[in-house]
RNA sequence: GCGGGUAUAGCUCAAUGGUAGAGCCCUGGCCUUCCAAGCCAGAAAUGCGGGUUCGAUUCCCGCUACCCGCUCCA
């Protein structure tokens, strides 16, 4: 296998090359931050997508409480858009955490907040404050937003100003009672969502994996607050075994908990998934997901206005007439526990995972250089995918051994019918050594193919991706045969 | 945002102040009874914009993108 560094470079050549993910506008010279799936990547995608959503929300038992918890818990779906109510990002916020006026100094690159200039120190002569040392050199206060912002409305003007969300967990919470009241949900039950967020990164890099419009995964996870250390241990622990599930080796996938010093302002706990992407430094790992306590935070701040913390509590934020900074909806966003007769502000567990990363990550993992034997015996240098059968966008291929003695009609019958299921290739051209390499680097699990014997006996052979050994089945077993490997996990 | 590097075909690389080559890949054909065979034919490139020059892919400037290191960060 070629070094770390240089495995990066492989592949994103090889995602080129087969066309998982190409550059943005990249006949216009690119833009900094934007990438394309491209055939077989948006059929990787999807599939990460189906996976989460078939293992979180649709294959969901929410009769049977999960191993070792107190009951079960119901778990719904949603799809919010992307531009919301300007107020939910300042009553989150996000619109104070990502948007700043700073000012950088030109001479020693530090970089200030323009209402803090005051209380800050020039770092070369902290006696003196920014500017004021000889040496500094300021630039004017500059906006600075990690937010997308846009104009709702043909006219461009400051009242009509709006985002492009950040993340998808707010439409979740401004929509918890619509859930509630038509869902049929008590507590515990998740809300759960796919889709795109916007965020403006200082610096985009390591190819998709900081991106600037990027796709999340996520699960708004309502519990009542004295149950809501396990259920944050369930989700940690369940999120983790997703990954592994999928492929990820526990080498390079770990668990980590943050430290209290680490945990956000409003956070009892929290966790990420993180993977050693081979562009990191030896030893570093990049987050896929993170598993949040988030406690009431979120809900209160939509019902009461953006919070912050004052000692140990989270009180609402006041501007100079004494009334909330960034009010919230107003709206009553408690829970009636029809068990206990209480009224409560649910817990919220939020396992808030990449799209993009995760399948960069499956990338990484499945990508493979090895050798294979060829006629003679010599080992032949070739280049694997070995993503999990789920993950695969191509799911099998049907080969006809020879074009000829009536292989090609019976290769195109097994083909047409497998292609009704399941993203299946044919192909007939070049050797069958060729054609078996191409589907390698595709990362296709299965090859079929016709030979002789299949028109004598209805046998064909079946190829092995990882381990290239063929083995015979009938042709009447080769849709049960795939359909027993793509099984949901 | 700062500093350094890079930019030639889909990929990996050559070359040149005067017609830009190759290997792989890809397409069509021939051949071929299981792991990148062979033969024939074909498609395909100097990131973008200026400048110098008779002529720039080559020299200079700017921009963009990517990589590395800082900075920043959810």
């Amino acid at each position: 296998m070629p070094e770390k560094n240089e495995l990066m470079e492989r592949v994103a050549s090889l995602s080129k090359r087969r066309g998982f993910i190409f550059p943005s506008s990249e006949i216009y010279g690119g833009i900094g931050g934007f990438w394309d799936y491209g055939p077989l990547g948006v059929e990787l995608k999807r599939n990460v997508r189906e996976a989460w959503w078939q293992d979180m929300v649709r294959g969901h038992d929410d009769t049977t409480p999960p191993p070792g918890m107190p009951s079960p818990y119901a778990m719904v779906g949603v799809e919010t858009s992307i531009v919301m109510h300007p107020q939910v990002w300042k009553a989150s916020g996000h619109y104070d955490l990502f948007h700043d006026m700073l000012v950088d100094c030109r001479h020693c690159k530090a970089r200030f907040r323009a209402d803090q200039l005051a209380t800050s120190q020039c770092p070369e002569k902290p006696s003196k404050r920014p500017g004021e040392h000889t040496t500094c050199d300021l630039t004017e206060p500059r906006e600075f937003n990690l937010m997308f912002k846009t104009y709702v409305g043909a006219l461009v003007d400051p009242e009509s100003e709006a985002y492009l969300r950040p993340e998808t967990a707010q439409g979740m919470f401004t929509n918890f009672k619509n859930v509630l009241a038509t869902a049929r949900v008590k507590l515990p039950f998740g809300i759960a969502q796919i889709g795109k967020s916007f965020r403006n990164e200082i610096t985009p890099r390591y190819f998709t994996y900081r991106s600037r419009e990027f796709e999340q995964m996520e699960i708004e996870f309502f519990c009542r607050p004295v149950e809501s250390r396990l259920w944050y241990e369930y989700w940690r622990d369940r999120r983790f075994r997703w990954y592994v599930s999928l492929g990820l080796s526990g080498e390079r996938l770990r668990l980590r908990e943050h430290g209290r010093e680490e945990l956000s302002h409003y956070s009892c706990g929290t966790a990420d998934i993180e993977y050693a992407f081979p562009f990191l430094p030896a030893g570093e790992f990049g987050e896929l997901e993170g598993i949040a306590h988030r406690g009431d935070f979120d809900l209160r701040s939509h019902m009461e206005g953006k919070l912050v913390r004052r000692g140990e509590e989270l009180v609402v934020e006041t501007g100079p007439d004494g009334k909330p900074r960034y009010p919230g909806s107003g709206k009553d966003l408690s829970y009636f526990d029809e068990e206990t007769k209480e009224r409560l502000i649910p817990h919220v567990i939020e396992p808030s995972a990449g799209v993009d990363r995760s399948l960069l990550a499956f990338l990484c993992e499945a990508y493979a250089e090895d050798a294979i034997p060829d006629e003679n015996g010599i080992p032949q240098p070739r280049v694997v995918l070995k993503l999990h059968p789920r993950l695969a966008p191509i799911k099998a291929a049907v080969f006809p051994l020879l074009r000829k003695e009536g292989m090609p009609e019976v290769a195109l019958d097994l083909y047409r019918e497998l292609r009704k299921r399941w993203n299946v290739d044919y192909d007939d051209r070049g050797s069958i050594g060729r054609r078996y390499r191409r589907q390698d680097e595709s990362g296709t699990p299965f090859c079929f193919t016709v030979d002789g014997q299949t028109i004598a006996d209805g046998t064909v052979t079946v190829r092995d991706r990882d381990t290239t050994v063929q083995e015979r089945i009938p042709m009447t077993a080769v849709a049960p045969f795939l359909q027993e490997r793509l099984a949901t996990g």
